[in-house]
DNA sequence: TTGAAAGCGCTAACAC
DNA sequence: GTGTTAGCGCTTTCAA
């Protein structure tokens, strides 16, 4: 029955012929814009159906502006932080009609730049970027040209983008100063790409609970911000480690990646060691002892900044800039709590 | 200095004035096409320049036809399985002047129908299904129509799609052997979801392995592919968990999901009940006790795929079928291995 | 070595 | 209610 696909496929034209009519009459039957007698409405819907025909969405956009694709760039797809982000924009950009392109950027500012050039090739409406490493200059000149843009944990001039930052600052402030009242005294940092601003608001944190006792950090260094840079961190720590009781961590992987060397060599966490995490990843809670973390609500960052990309592209920059304040999820890899 | 970025981006009509010859001409510099003159050629390439000129990528493709961009579909892109394969992917992708359009199905039929046809619209030049979820007659319809598909995990006539096969039958068959051979009598599965194919292969390698010692499944149920897909196994096995002393999970999530009722439940992993995962992703090495498993180079799959899938949009079809062997990974969820 | 014309598939603006 | 014209930005074909 079925006819073998064209080798071309089927254009407006095509169906316009197929129903009898104008190629403008099928356009307006199919778009919904209404203005079509009902017999015609039916013959164009019915050729439309035969014919399996999609319409071409380059010529759509070539001719609109505008390409209902939105992109999001995350540094590292295989990091589980970012793939509920993505869940998150993806759950509202696709009722709003938007597709959205997600680009993976393996932690290198060169390919970001490289990446941020393509979505500008490729037209998009308006774009995420999430963490993004590129310094101050060099995103700024990145981003100029997209139409719309919403920068998660980063911070922005207003009139280039909107922003959603979590308020790392706060939360390890809140949980070093736990730690201190429970007698910690001796605060490691691991500290993550240098690059990243939400790195440095971690690290303010620390520093400003650990200086209204006196205190600063013994322990500072950065890492990949994964598995392999938790180990890298603890082969660092080891000769070292009588100098540290407690380790806080850019985010869950490093943290988790630094728990089975020090389980190897014989440090016991908590009771030698405190170890705090960020993000809170489903396997801080699967480990043994289980990860105490900052819990921050992903797929709710994603949705956020997708409505506020969709606000932006639509003209509307009402919400400008939006914080989150994470929540300490205290766990085994810290000491019990009093009460 | 910078003139404020334009409100229409630059056109190569505004490229060919700037520089004083025609868009043709442009074209060709900046295709590298070859044939234009030396100093033509750099006033051009100047004038692109100060423009911050970049293609229009609609209209390249809508006279083209080809969009350069490829597709890759998965289930869930918060199951750590598909990030790993869609990095690979990507990483064979790019350097070959491919864009990848990666979407997410959220284990959803209608979604999976709904994304191959706007993955359509979008002319994608090929695109590649992870484990489609879709039946045989829809998913072949839906394919039909694209230039280039391989299907991961999944059979297919070689004419409509290459097909990369993880082969679970044999990986699953051998563990399972092993555990019989170490005293497991009573199995079970968490068979994962009812329409994944892989999920079909994996029963058939355990009772394979079983009936050649009389043996049958003695608990099958099927469950969301993740962690709480895990724990409603649990909570539908305890009841009854006398009748069984190992179980067998589609993958990894689901065993670590299962793996912490259990504990609470007091029932001992493997000393009561012997636990195998399949996937390996690296929460399962983090865990105590670790999860044994079956790894898949994850990485290499996507990376496999996107080779075969450029090749098929080249028109090369030469590998039609590759199958890969997944490794037996044992760890401390099954009994220690003799010797 | 370079340019002019035509057209990819679609739709906004304007007829009829 | 429906059709015609023109043009989005690019490249292929052909001519100069």
């Amino acid at each position: 029955m079925d006819t073998k696909p064209a080798l071309r496929s089927p254009t407006i034209t095509d169906v316009a012929e197929a129903a009898g009519v104008s190629p403008m009459t099928v356009s307006r039957v199919l778009n919904g814009r209404g203005g079509a007698g009902e017999e015609t409405r039916r013959r164009v819907l019915e050729a439309a159906q035969a014919l399996s025909y999609r319409p071409n969405a380059f010529a759509k956009s070539l001719k609109n502006d505008r390409s209902n694709t939105v992109g999001i760039v995350v540094p590292d797809i295989v990091n589980p932080f970012f793939p509920e982000i993505i869940r998150g924009a993806e759950l509202v950009a696709r009722p709003a009609g938007y597709t959205l392109l997600s680009c993976n950027v393996v932690e290198d500012p060169e390919r970001e730049e490289e990446v941020l050039g393509m979505l500008l090739d490729k037209r998009v409406d308006g774009l995420i970027i999430c963490s993004a490493r590129l310094d101050d200059e060099r995103l700024l000149r990145a981003i100029a040209p997209h139409r719309a843009v919403v920068l998660i944990n980063r911070a922005a001039a207003k009139r280039h983008a909107g922003t959603i930052e979590v308020d790392y600052r706060a939360g390890v402030e809140a949980v070093v100063t736990q730690l201190i009242a429970q007698g910690r005294r001796r605060f490691g940092f691991a500290a993550g790409p240098a690059a990243s601003q939400g790195g440095r608001k971690r690290r303010e944190g620390i520093e400003a609970a650990l200086a209204r006792h006196g205190l600063s950090l013994v322990f500072d260094l950065p890492c990949t911000p994964d598995l392999q840079g938790g180990a890298e961190i603890a082969a660092r720590l080891l000769p070292e480690i009588a100098q540290v009781d407690a380790m806080i961590c850019y985010n869950d992987l490093i943290a988790l990646g630094l728990m089975k060397p020090l389980e190897q060599a014989g440090i016991r966490v908590p009771e030698d060691i405190a170890l705090v995490g960020c993000d809170d990843i489903p396997a801080s809670d699967l480990v043994s002892p289980a990860l105490t973390t900052l819990r921050i609500a992903k797929q709710d960052l994603g949705e956020m900044a997708m409505r506020m990309l969709l606000d932006r592209i639509a003209g509307r920059n009402a919400q400008q800039g939006i914080v989150i304040e994470p929540d300490p999820i205290w766990r085994a890899t810290t000491p019990r709590l009093p009460g």
